[in-house]
This record gives structure tokens, C-alpha cells and sequence, in this order.
DNA sequence: CGCAAGATTATT
DNA sequence: ATAATCTTGCGA
């Protein structure tokens, strides 16, 4: 009977894949975050990727300097910036250095708590998640991944809230399979 | 240097 | 429907 603290956690080799097959993969793998006081896991089960310099909806074609610039780095580097100015937004770098990709989370289910946490802006305020955490790694230190994956059905739709490429179904969203609790 | 737009959310 | 709030990019 595995323990959560047993739970295997993906390297970051795991995020030099496809973005949009990895927004995919993410729904239903738990996401821990860890800080001095605390530690919370969550199933991640809302994601979007964004995906090259032709994705006209990605910081990466239209704000490309700055900290956007980091979805040029490592794979599983985390990409934090403000939406509006005022949210701090949780992103995961994806495919190889060099390739500006990454992954969106917009909606996690903390363990424990009754109902998800949905939207990136909230989200990140229920992790303790801040623009500090820019340029952290998700595969080690204050932020990791399980291997293990719940089940869950998975629904595809065009991205929120983005005003250009509104045409690209990069959105996956987790129902879960195994009649999720109470 | 000034201004408009944006991967959002809470409130009117 | 709209304000809150700030970084990035572009035009003058």
C-alpha cells in the first residue's frame, strides 16, 4: 500500500516533450509545493499549453522579452508572470532549451478540500505561489510532480481568456473516472 | 516618454 | 459590465 510519501516524482527530462501532449499528461498527476510551514498537494486537473513563436495567443510571439523569455529555458522550469498585474500565474517550461513552450495550470484539487481550486490567479494564492518562484525547477526542491497519474476523463476545448489563436483547442480539463469524493 | 493591451478576478 | 493594477511593447 503505497504512502503519499513514497510517491515517485518526475524528472525534469519528463518536460522536453510537446507542450500540448504534457498539458495533456498533467491532468490527474499531483502537483506538491513545499515551504517552511507547509506542505500541499494537489491533483492538477485544468491545463493549456502554449506552444512555439507561431502560437499568436503565447507570450512567447507576442511578449517575448522579460521573464516570457524564460519559456525559452530548461524544460520544467517554472514560468510565473502577473495576469493583469495583479495574479501571479502558475506555468511549467516545456520541450528543450531553446523551444519557447510551456504549460499553463488553471486548475488544481487540493487534497483534502472539498471542492477545486479553479482559475490560475486563484490558484497560485491557495499554493502560497508567488512571482518569487519564478525560475524555480517543478522537478525537485519546493515544487515536484508524482509519476503516478489518476485517472480521469478528459475533455479537450479552445483556450480561456486569450484574445488571438482563439482557434487552437490547447485546453484539457479532468473529469475524474473514479467518482471523485464526497 | 506616454500609452494601450493583456494567458484574471472580485465586485457592482 | 467594470474596476483594480503593472509589465511589456510600440510609437512619438
Amino acid at each position: 500500500m503505497p504512502n503519499l510519501a513514497d510517491s515517485a516524482t518526475l524528472e525534469c527530462g519528463y518536460f522536453a516533450g510537446n507542450a500540448v501532449d504534457i498539458a495533456f499528461d498533467l491532468i490527474g498527476r499531483s502537483l506538491t509545493v513545499t515551504d517552511a510551514h507547509r506542505v500541499v498537494r494537489a491533483t492538477i486537473v485544468e491545463t493549456e499549453a502554449y506552444r512555439g513563436t507561431d502560437d499568436p495567443a503565447s507570450h512567447a510571439a507576442f511578449r517575448p522579452g522579460g521573464r516570457a523569455s524564460l519559456m525559452r529555458g530548461a524544460p520544467g522550469l517554472i514560468y510565473i508572470y502577473a495576469a493583469y498585474g495583479m495574479y501571479p500565474c502558475l506555468n511549467i517550461v516545456t520541450e528543450p532549451e531553446g523551444e519557447p513552450s510551456a504549460v499553463l495550470i488553471r486548475g488544481i484539487h487540493i487534497d483534502g478540500e472539498a471542492t477545486p481550486v479553479l482559475g490560475p490567479g486563484r490558484l497560485t494564492r491557495a499554493l502560497g505561489i508567488t512571482l518569487d518562484d519564478h525560475g524555480l525547477s517543478v522537478c525537485g526542491g519546493r515544487f515536484s510532480v508524482s509519476t503516478v497519474r489518476i485517472p480521469y476523463e478528459i475533455d479537450q476545448t479552445r483556450r480561456i481568456g486569450v484574445t488571438r489563436g482563439q482557434d487552437i483547442p490547447w485546453r484539457f480539463v479532468g473529469a475524474s473516472v473514479v467518482g471523485a469524493a464526497e
